[in-house]
Formats: structure tokens, sequence, C-alpha cells
DNA sequence: CTTCTTGCAAACACTTTGCACGATG
DNA sequence: CATCGTGCAAAGTGTTTGCAAGAAG
């Protein structure tokens, strides 16, 4: 009796997820409907250990976490950030979005939230074309002290 | 018989660094010196495996070169980058620079080139405002291939 | 001669991998 | 039942740290 939530954030639903695993051939096991189901829930872009923790008291080995989220990036179902950290955080995608957006971190509580503006096209294209550049893209986020933390 | 060369690209001379270091009582060593002329003398950000290659074959040990690439950054000397390649990047600063500043980045061959652009003002302090985060600054790289990679 | 640094080795955090067992299609 | 995925343990990076020996001021 699961609710038929209509994606919110446009997360994608469980079994459209499950559908894309089977489409491509891939098993559709309990750890990889576990994990898709953490970051379905959790908006915020999530690291392992925080998919490990949030898997518990049922977790399923870090390694396996680890080779799920990777299938799942190179399917395109999950985009991988990289904040400074030193550990990955990743996210659910929607079908056929390519995950281009930014995210504006709390320095104190790590609080995150998605960014909708992006670095301007005419500057970038001005950018590569004065070095030469083809295929440019960019990686911007942004860093600051929340509401709650000032 | 050194050249007395004039800051090629802002970057500050050795006598001058060994100064900052003794103003700050810090002992000038023979490694912090090498480290230095180093990142002195290449212009790219440096890794520390690229700095530790780099002074062979008098190497100091890699603990040293992290010892004191972390010393130089508390003390302003240098910018750490973080281009997502799994270890930082290191750049040596003019004094009273802060070193924001971003680069673009091969990604075939790993070419850098330092980029003057920056992220408008205004609208990072749109993004700011509307999120109500204070001290707000950001990270920004941009990757492509360059022309002789094309 | 005191204090700060170094080298070495061990420890860490994050991530990947080899292999035999186990589950999926 | 063939194939693919999992758990476990080990290995691989990049980076940090404890400690005794050594160098700078």
């Amino acid at each position: 009796m699961k609710k038929c939530q209509s994606h919110p954030h446009g997360s994608p639903e469980l079994p459209e997820l499950a559908d894309r695993l089977r489409r491509k051939s891939r098993k559709v096991t309990i750890p990889r409907q576990a994990v898709l189901k953490v970051l379905r829930v959790r908006r915020r872009p999530l690291t392992v250990k925080e998919i490990y923790e949030a898997l518990s008291p049922s977790p399923c080995d870090l390694a396996t976490i680890y080779r799920s989220i990777n299938l799942l990036e190179r399917m395109g179902m999950v985009k991988r950030f990289d904040l400074g950290e030193g550990a990955a955080r990743f996210e659910l995608l929607a079908e056929g979005d390519d995950g281009h957006h930014h995210h504006l971190i709390c320095t104190r509580c790590s609080d995150i939230v998605e960014i909708e503006e992006c670095f301007p096209e005419e500057l970038q294209a001005k950018i590569a074309q004065r070095n030469g550049y083809s295929k440019v893209t960019h990686r911007l986020e942004f860093f600051g002290v929340c509401p709650r933390c000032q």
C-alpha cells in the first residue's frame, strides 16, 4: 500500500528506477533498490557513508554501495558531486536530466541548498574561445553560513 | 649567480619568502625552501607528488612536503585548489593576494590555464540573499579540451 | 642548548578489487 | 542453471601523525 507520490523535486519513483535497471539488463537487487530509495527519500546529495548509515539496521556492505552507486552513475541515474569534503556526494537524477546544477553549502553545518543559477554561457564561451578550448563545462559550488548557523 | 627575475606572474622571490617565514618565527629549512622554489619555478598548480618528483634526485620525505605545504597554506603563502582529481594542487601566492581565481583544465592532458573571469558578484549576492546565507564565496573550475588535444 | 623539523613507519579515510558464495532472471 | 551481484578481506590512494634523531636559531 505504498503512496504514489508524484515526483517531488523531480525524483523518479522506485518502480521506474527498477525499470531503468531492467532495461539495461541489470539485476534489480535488494541493495540497489535500497540505495535508490535512500537517494529518493533524502533530498540532499548523500555520501556513501550517509547512505550506509541510512540503510542500517539492515545495511549492506560498503563495497556494495560503492559498486551500486558507480553502476547507477554510469547509467546516468545518479550524479556525483565533489564538494571538496573528501568524500563524494550523490544525487538521484530524473530520466533525461544531465544533473548540471550547483549547490550552496553551509561551512558550519554542511546544510546544502540547490541553486538554479549557473555560470553565464556567453562568458564561458568567451573563456573557451580565448584559450582555444572546446567542449568546456564547469564545476561551481557556493559556500557560506546558513541562516540557522549565523 | 642567480638571475634576479622580477616577479614573473607575480611570484615572490625566494629571499622574500624566507623573510616571510622568519617573520613568523618559522625556521627556514632546506625542504621548505625547496618546496617554495618548485612552486615558484613551475607555474601551474602542483600536486604534492609533483613537488616530490620535482625535488628528486635529492628529495625529502613526502610527509615533510605535506607538512610544509600545510604550514605555507596556514601562513597564506600558498593556496590549495581541489580540481576534483583526488589530489589537491597548490599554488604560490603573492603577499596580500588571497588567491581567489579559477582554472581551465584540459580533461585529456591536465593542462591548466589560469582564468581571470569570476562568477558575477551581483548574481552571487542574489543567491546569498535569497537563501539567507552570509559570507558567501564560490569554488569554480572549468573543464574542456585544450587546443593540442583536440 | 632549546626549540622546531625531519625521516621513518604506522595509522587514517575513502574507494576499489579478487574471490568464493549466493541470488536473480 | 547461467550469469551477475554480494560479502568479506585485502589492497590502493592521498594524507596525517607519533616518535626519536637531527638541524636551525
